[in-house]
DNA sequence: GGTGGTCGGTTCATTATTTGAACTGTTATT
DNA sequence: AATAACAGTTCAAATAATGAACCGACCACC
């Protein structure tokens, strides 16, 4: 692995849920040398990308990710499109709404609206979501390009529950609906006891560049729930994509 | 320089101007070889922390920082607390209003808002801020840590204007004046014809974070008015502070 | 329709950086 | 007072990074 890469599997190792960590910890999380670890976290405060809590002498993330996040972000404001969006869904839906981007060969969670039930599916920012096994993961593949579905199709896939699909065929089957409907539908695919559906958000080629999907216990899941679910992520997931590709259509329209 | 600085500096060349950069010119502008920074690009990319346009070939930021900066933001909600009330600020005083976090040896400035005026002060977000010649920059200072303040004041410090502070007994002294007002004032310290005023977010443990900051041209702006905003941007300062500390103790709570 | 320039991308012998076992010193626990 | 876990450092050995030269593709210009 490039010293590059281990560097940015260090920045991995933090989450949601284990926001700081120290150097022995991160040492043996990544496998290599207290040393090697160290040299690396030290060259990542150099740019602001962890620092270091004074007291405990913890690391964390920095800000210099946020300034290269928001950069990002300015031009290509996939957040600030969507995020009102998702909002609204989880008002009407009152479950769990979560939106995501690709990023490498999975769906990324940018974004996570949760409902004030005790009872609901919880998922964390930063959370990435498979592509075979999850409703965004099928809506993403329904409109992806056709090398990705490729890349995802090759090779062994997980079964995370038994209604994992983890045949080619039943894969294709699912996106080929949810790319008819509109939207896909995922019964306990990656967890037992939650059912999903998830539209596609795409880009002015139209390969999808993301999604948007809603969460929720099967318990209190009915069929026609699913089905209004569906239509309503569809239209969120319409109406963020116009409003993302209207925006980038200025942005070129500036450079020109 | 570290492989690892290398590659994040490569990141760094990428702004909210130039968001799309191609291979030559990223190593033309890095100082690389092209087989370097290719190498580096790819190592970025399989992290998701750079992308390739497929039709122009050009690599922009990718989503793997949107991931952890997320991420980051789940921790530390800076930019989510502090940005409503930039906004409140903005719209009381129709000036440009900037919120910096601090990051490795200055100020990041990492959201804006502008006003409608045609004439006004334009601020880029990831647009890094001196710790010396700006009202943000004293702001923070008066502040921050002894080291920081020492980092800051040892070494040639540039005069970007006139008016631009470079003796450390004079930036002491300004320091000083922002600690007892609570909101500092810089007159074209950075640029010709812009007067800003400042105050500092501070942590829990009483050391600045970041800084909030309206900036307006100097031609339009009465010493009234700077008094005023002085006092309005003191205010939220404080204010995203008290919220920023009290979230923070919620989660030390839950940790406990 | 050739020609020179630039582009993205690749190769491989040379070179410089990274590596990790062993070390120090500090702090919390028993 | 002993133990253990922690953060951080050192330096010879091992490994990974480097860059000049290369390819084919594309574009503009004479």
């Amino acid at each position: 692995m490039s010293t590059v890469g281990k560097a940015i599997s260090l920045l991995e190792l933090f989450s949601v849920d284990e926001p700081e960590l120290g150097l022995s910890d991160l040492a043996r999380r990544s496998g290599f040398d207290k040393a090697t670890t160290r040299r690396l976290l030290v060259a990542l405060a150099g740019h602001g990308f962890v620092e270091q809590d004074i007291g405990t002498r913890h690391y964390r993330l920095g800000a210099g990710l946020s300034r290269l996040a928001r950069i990002r972000e300015a031009r290509f404001p996939f957040l600030q499109t969507a995020v009102p969006l998702v909002r609204d869904l989880a008002a009407s839906t009152a479950e769990t709404v979560h939106l995501s981007e690709f990023g490498v060969d999975s769906l990324v969670t940018v974004h996570v609206e949760h409902p004030a039930w005790a009872n609901r599916v919880n998922i964390d920012i930063g959370q990435l979501l498979p592509l075979h096994s999850t409703a965004s993961g099928i809506a993403y593949l329904a409109f992806a390009r056709d090398e990705t579905v490729k890349a995802c199709l090759t090779g062994s896939l997980d079964a995370f529950t038994a209604h994992t699909l983890i045949e080619p065929a039943a894969i294709s089957r699912s996106m080929s609906e949810a790319r008819e409907r509109g939207y896909s539908i995922y019964d306990q695919g990656y967890e037992e006891g939650v059912i999903s559906v998830a539209a596609a958000i795409r880009g002015a080629d139209g390969f999808a560049l993301g999604t948007i999907a809603v969460a929720a216990p099967k318990a209190r899941t009915t069929a026609a729930a699913i089905a209004e679910r569906g239509l309503a992520v569809r239209e969120a997931a319409r109406e963020i994509s116009m409003r993302l590709n209207g925006e980038n259509l200025q942005i070129l329209r500036r450079q020109a």
